[in-house]
DNA sequence: ACATGAACTTA
DNA sequence: GTAAGTTCATGTT
């Protein structure tokens, strides 16, 4: 060819950086517990380049050492940035490696960085006659830009964009790119510590380089600059040179292009893929056949392959020219696209995917859809809603599936009474027995559902849960998992109805080809996703936990969210007048003992009036961000110190108080049903537990005597009802004490003693009666620390005992239970050898950091390995126990309603003629739950509020 | 308007 | 030392 050749010069880093970031949420960790990101996102990229581009010449080039020159000029170069997270350094020789088999020049320079080396290489290939693309997504770069040295960034959602001249002008408003050196030094970079000018941002940096062009002419003319601005500018000239001197990227490191050495060779084929074979990296093996066994390919069919809207190629003149365009028409293989599925940056979508997506009409139509609907076996369907709220969201339409790239989306009239009518139509579909239902997140569905009167019946398959199970340490929405497992970017809702807030649009405004489009593609991927994850809920041992806990569990969670639970509003208005009293008194005392009037809520201005201006403690203890700490275990230890602490925390825990709860909960009485609906999130604590929000009633106080009163807020539905609160007591260590066999553990818990006085007694050496108040509380202390993993430091920071007397401790509490301490380490050792732990109901939690090098994040995964058995087999446990008290209640018609789950207390709105029934019901239900060789016990207790009923 | 960190609530 | 969620202040979009 007689075009100009191409030098591609790759930033190493900073695609290893954006690799590994790519995958954050989602790390690839290979069978080894490798965490393989960083090695994945790179080669992607890489590849990506070579496929796209087939340059002629390559390199890659690293940092090392750091720029030693720039540390001189100012020492805080770069000082504060994190540490290179693990994952990134143990990928680095893994990348070298790689490059090495696949005879890519590695470029490095001790005590120069990536940006030097490739600015001093592109110049010198361009005196040469070169085009020089530099592969980075910085923007720094871009004041190397020339007529032959392009910036080559891979932008975010696919792609690559090319930074010429007229990109870099525009992007920065500069006429010569030598200015954003200029640009970048006023305005300054925190992730390099580049300190800039202070007061000048983005804007205002260009505003200068317009009216100045360059750091010399602003500070020569800083007469026409005024006020704050001008004294500030004047005041930092110095540090505005330096900035400038430190964005430039130097063009003379000792290296030298030699094009010869720069030659894309064909790789080391065998080397390679045994390199990606160790990794465990079989896609990416594909990608790379693919993208070197076709070198005889032209650019021109390699970028037609690959090509995406959001591209812009890299030298359109050059493509047109290139040979055999022929291919590009059909398309030759089309599966080179399609099939580099682990390519973080093209991905399919509904435009690149052939579907069949069609809404049904009403009438007829609707009627012949209905019969077909009901002779499917398994059916997908999902609801789309005027909101996200159940209980007051109304159905626009539902799609269907039952084959994949295919589906059908209903209307829902928007008149009530027409909707019910069509949803009457449906019912014989949704009360089906026989036909399985599949969704994702389906405990919605049914709630919506409920609202008309229509109960979802027969098998379910939710494809967030079954997800859960199979990795709940990830996250579950269907976005993550299209990406993830059908390498799928479904449409956004945001793209449909806008960003919340304000003009965001209600599902029932947008198009209805947009509805088809938008619902039947969910409906499509999650009968896509169950195909997946059917057969890994197999593998991972979980079927049965999915079929006999999480699944009942659902309709048992819809049902107490629907329900919620009735709240005397007028009760915590009182409780907030009078906490508006003590704060107002509270704040006038702290503001007296300052001597003057600050924002009492804000750490900052806290922090300066108690270590600045009290000057309460010589070296105060800083956060990870540089304030000084308020916390409360902080200001505790001052309390003697000066009046005003005791008042500052007492004002913190009313403030608190009041807002979160005695004025936050009436706000959130649902108008329609008058009662508080909380949303139970079932896939969201790793270890298997529920959680609660909008609001939590997980964490309503009762540990003060202040806080408790909120319960009483908690109320039965009317007169004819009252609340019974049932606990598990000791739920944990009793699974502690079973799982490990520790048999004199086992005894105090079959002889029913208080297990922390049991404990005091053995560890201490006293006999049972003698037992003190301090005992028995160390005792306990460690307990429960066992359930956490313990440590000497953790238990002396929680006790008044010292590090060596905590030391002491827990020896003895080891001697005395030694198959507790022996149960620990088989949990540990279990995950390093398997990778997971699990629960009583084999319920995993896979541990990626249990063979980390860094003892800080291994220790934190070996307490994971010891604590989320235990914890995860108490939540079985009380799953298990609502599954069943559900179904007795719904089978004895009870009025009776379960209303709460707070982790190992079950709440109840008791109608008050069953309440003898109910108690031995729930007592029974829960404590035979599941068999150990400990006994459960569950305590109940009745009221007139929840606080009363505890 | 949105994300983050600190502080505080629970089991 | 485990597991969560909410509020407020603060800084950037």
């Amino acid at each position: 060819m007689s075009e100009q050749k191409r030098l591609f010069l790759v930033d190493a880093y900073a695609l290893i950086f954006r690799g590994y970031y790519a995958f954050i949420k989602n790390p690839r960790i290979n069978s080894k517990g490798e965490d393989t990101s960083a090695i994945m996102g790179f080669m992607n990229s890489l590849l990506d380049v070579i496929k796209r581009e087939r340059p002629d010449h390559l390199a890659v080039c690293f940092d090392k050492g750091g720029s030693t020159d720039r540390v001189e000029m100012f020492e805080a170069y770069k000082a504060n940035r994190d540490e290179t997270p693990e994952g990134i350094k143990t990928a680095i020789p893994y990348i070298m490696e790689i490059l090495k088999a696949m005879h890519i020049p590695i470029m490095v320079k001790e005590g120069y960085e990536a940006d030097d080396v490739i600015g001093t290489l592109s110049r010198q290939a361009e005196k040469e006659g070169y085009k020089t693309y530099m592969v980075t997504p910085d923007k720094d770069f871009a004041q190397l830009v020339t007529e032959n040295i392009f910036m080559y960034r891979p932008v975010f959602g696919g792609g690559y964009e090319t930074w010429g001249i007229p990109e870099v002008q525009k992007k920065f408003e500069v006429t010569d790119p030598m200015q954003v050196i200029d640009f970048l030094g006023m305005m300054g970079d925190s992730s390099d510590n580049i300190p800039g000018l202070p007061g000048v941002g983005e804007k205002t940096a260009k505003k200068f380089i317009a009216q100045f062009g360059s750091m010399e002419g602003l500070l020569a003319n800083t007469d026409q600059l005024k006020g704050k601005m001008k004294e500030k500018v004047e005041a930092n000239g110095e540090l505005g040179l330096l900035s400038k001197k430190l964005a430039t990227i130097m063009l003379d490191v000792p290296v030298t292009f030699n094009a010869k050495d720069f030659e894309l060779d064909h790789p080391d084929v065998e080397k390679v893929k045994e390199i990606f074979q160790e990794l465990e990296f079989r896609r990416l093996t594909d990608n790379f056949l693919k993208t070197f066994s076709s070198e005889t390919e032209t650019a021109q069919t390699a970028i037609e392959k690959t090509s995406e809207k959001t591209e812009t190629k890299a030298t359109p003149k050059e493509v047109k020219s290139a040979g055999s365009g022929q291919f590009s028409l059909f398309g030759g293989d089309n599966n080179s696209a399609e099939a580099t599925t682990e390519n973080t940056f093209t991905r399919k979508t509904t435009e690149t995917t052939s579907h069949f997506y069609q809404s049904v009409a009403p009438g007829m139509a609707t009627k012949l859809f209905i019969k077909n609907l009901m002779s499917q076996n398994s059916v997908c369907f999902d609801t789309e809603t005027t909101g996200i709220n159940p209980i007051t969201a109304e159905l626009v339409g539902i799609a269907f599936s039952w084959e994949i790239g295919k589906g059908f989306y209903l209307p829902i009239p928007e008149n009530r009474d027409e909707a019910q009518e069509l949803i009457e139509q449906l019912r014989p579909f949704f009360e089906s027995e026989s036909i399985e239902k599949i969704g994702q997140n389906l405990k919605y569905d049914i709630k919506v559902l409920a609202k008309y009167n229509v109960e979802v019946k027969g098998k379910l398959f939710d494809t967030m849960l079954a997800h859960y199970l199979i990795n709940p340490d990830m996250r579950h929405n269907m976005d993550v998992l299209a990406e993830t497992y059908l390498n799928y970017t479904p449409i956004s809702i945001t793209e449909l109805i806008g960003k919340k807030g304000k003009n965001q649009l209600s599902m029932r405004e947008v198009s209805l080809d947009k509805q088809t489009e938008y619902a039947v593609e969910d409906a499509d991927i999650t009968l896509q996703l169950k195909e997946h994850f059917q057969n890994e809920l197999g593998e991972a041992n979980t079927q049965k936990l999915f079929d006999e806990i999480e699944i009942p569990l659902l309709r048992v969670l819809a049902a107490m969210e629907l329900e919620g639970i009735n709240l005397d509003k007028a009760f915590l208005n009182g409780l907030s007048e009078q906490l508006d009293k003590d704060i107002k008194a509270l704040e006038s005392k702290i503001y007296a003992e300052a001597g003057e009037e600050f924002n009492i809520a804000s750490p900052k201005q806290l922090g300066i009036i108690l270590f600045e201006k009290l000057k309460l403690v010589d070296k105060p203890k800083k956060t990870k961000t540089g304030q000084y700490s308020t916390a409360e275990e902080v200001l505790s230890y001052l309390a003697k110190e000066h009046e005003i602490i005791q008042n500052i925390l007492d004002f913190r825990g009313l403030s608190k108080l009041k807002s979160t709860y005695v004025d936050a909960l009436p706000t959130q009485v649902e108008e329609t049903t008058g009662r508080v609906h909380t949303d139970y999130m079932q896939t969201v604590a790793a270890t298997g537990r529920l959680s609660s929000n909008n609001p939590n009633l997980q964490n309503i106080p009762i540990r003060t005597e202040r806080g408790r009163q909120v319960r009483k807020a908690f109320i039965p539905r009317n007169e004819d009802y009252i609340l019974l609160a049932a606990d598990y007591s000791q739920i944990e260590l009793r699974i502690i004490a079973a799982l490990s066999k520790e048999e004199t553990m086992i005894e105090a818990f079959k002889n029913g003693e208080d297990i922390h006085a049991s404990t005091a007694s053995k560890v201490f050496n006293v006999p049972l009666n003698e037992v003190t108040r301090e005992q028995r509380s160390n005792a306990k202390t460690v307990n429960f620390g066992i359930i956490y993993g313990v440590s000497a430091f953790g238990l002396s920071n929680q006790t008044d005992l010292s590090r060596s007397e905590s030391k002491e401790l827990i020896d003895t509490y080891y001697a005395t239970y030694p198959k507790l301490r022996a149960y620990m380490s088989e949990q540990v050792d279990f995950a390093r050898d398997n990778g997971y732990v699990q629960t009583v109901l084999g319920r995993r939690r896979y541990l990626k950091d249990i063979n980390s090098r860094n003892a800080v994040v291994r220790g934190a995964a070996e307490r994971n390995a010891v604590n989320a058995p235990i914890q995860g087999s108490a939540a079985d446990i009380i799953k298990i126990a609502m599954i069943s008290i559900y179904n007795k209640l719904q089978e004895g018609n009870f009025k009776t309603k379960m209303l709460l789950q707070v982790h190992d207390e079950l709440v109840f709105d008791v109608y008050k003629p069953e309440l003898d029934n109910i108690k031995v019901l729930v007592k029974t239900e829960m404590e035979n739950a599941f068999k150990m060789d400990v006994p459960l016990d569950v305590e109940l207790d009745t009221g007139l509020n929840w606080l009363e009923a505890h």
